[in-house]
DNA sequence: TCGACTTCTGACCGATCGGTCAGTACGCTG
DNA sequence: CAGCGTACTGACCGATCGGTCAGAAGTCGA
């Protein structure tokens, strides 16, 4: 593995854990035995390791959504599938996705940061295109900030690692479950109209 | 309203929009009109600032989960009314609840954050007593992130702002749909086992 | 052997950070 | 008026930040 992959692994997880803003160039270097002028040596800035650090998961899931559009079939049917291949893809990058969910409101100005945003957009239009109700959005939105959510607390070291397995299951259904329109009644629905 | 509240308010903006680390006490003097030694006066330091910005809503979490043990006739029918209350303390203190899932992990040294993880972690001990699964744990977080998320995202200038009424009947709804174990089979369950 | 290129480093720079401190303005009480 | 506590400020401090730069060390082909 070379110098540059090293420090993009290092810098993902320091990112990940302490946050961008929390971790210094300095610390990241450290952590591989580096000094901070190699990192500046493969990276132009610390924007740009943090662009290195994330592309891959933006590219991955850039590619699920351009290969989306050509199953048009029957959405209820092929949401299982999208939705495993989708989770599969954030546990693959579950650092970066855990970086941008949490700190997207702090780094609002870095290109990066946009450029998950509009895949973000383009994910949520694309599912709801149909029905694109003020409910099916937030339920989505909830589906998604909770995974990611529960990817970025996976990988800190605190707490036991549940089986990845079965992390993987309960948030394929989860987000199924959340993503579908509700097609059985819950029993109590306390006291709201609807 | 005194200066202190005023401070506390702008705090409690800036470190929901701007991440507690990317806000700096200069700034936040600044939106009030004050100098950065006058936030000194007020607040012994910077951690003191949001220790104070964030109390209320630890507060007003303690006591929820104070009155709770009191109800223990049957959890299910409780439930609606237990979320709703929940979820309407939620949105009372919607900055500082964003402030405390997005950057709990950037701030796991802080006093005032770790409190909150206590917290936490007395409310999914109690909601998830009876059935600590890995699954119903994994659910219940994915939707208190979730809704966390959205509360955060609500704050935000960028996009259209939500029906108030219409949001927090969802976020019940779906918290509710979460915290229940799954009285119905859903339909398609992909190709996992089980 | 001699450059040329890559990799890497320590010294250094200006800016900004959180925090300290002496001092000022003001209102109250005697 | 004097004295005192509250509210507030500008000047300043050490530390750390991201980033620049000149140069050292190694490799390689001519």
């Amino acid at each position: 593995m070379t110098t540059r992959d090293t420090l993009v692994r290092a810098a993902l997880e320091r990112f990940a854990r302490y946050g961008y803003l929390g971790s210094s160039i300095q610390q990241i270097a450290a952590d591989v035995g580096a000094s901070k002028s190699s990192v500046l040596y493969h990276f132009d800035s610390k924007e740009a390791l943090l662009e290195a650090a994330m592309a891959p998961a933006l590219d991955a899931l850039s590619g699920i959504i351009e290969s989306l559009p050509e199953r048009r079939d029957d959405k209820v049917a092929a949401a299982p599938a999208l939705v495993t291949g989708f989770v599969d893809t954030l546990l693959q990058h579950s650092a970066a996705v855990s970086i941008f969910i949490s700190q997207r409101g702090a780094l609002q100005d870095v290109p990066v940061i946009q450029r998950g945003n509009e895949l973000v957009d383009t994910i949520a239009s694309t599912l709801v295109a149909e029905a694109p109700s003020t409910r099916a959005l937030t339920r989505l939105s909830i589906g998604l900030a909770g995974v990611a959510f529960i990817l970025g607390e996976a990988l800190r070291e605190t707490h036991q690692r549940p089986d990845p397995a079965e992390l993987r299951e309960v948030l394929i259904e989860t987000l199924l479950e959340l993503c579908l329109p509700a097609a059985c009644t819950r029993a109590p629905q306390a006291e709201m109209h609807t």
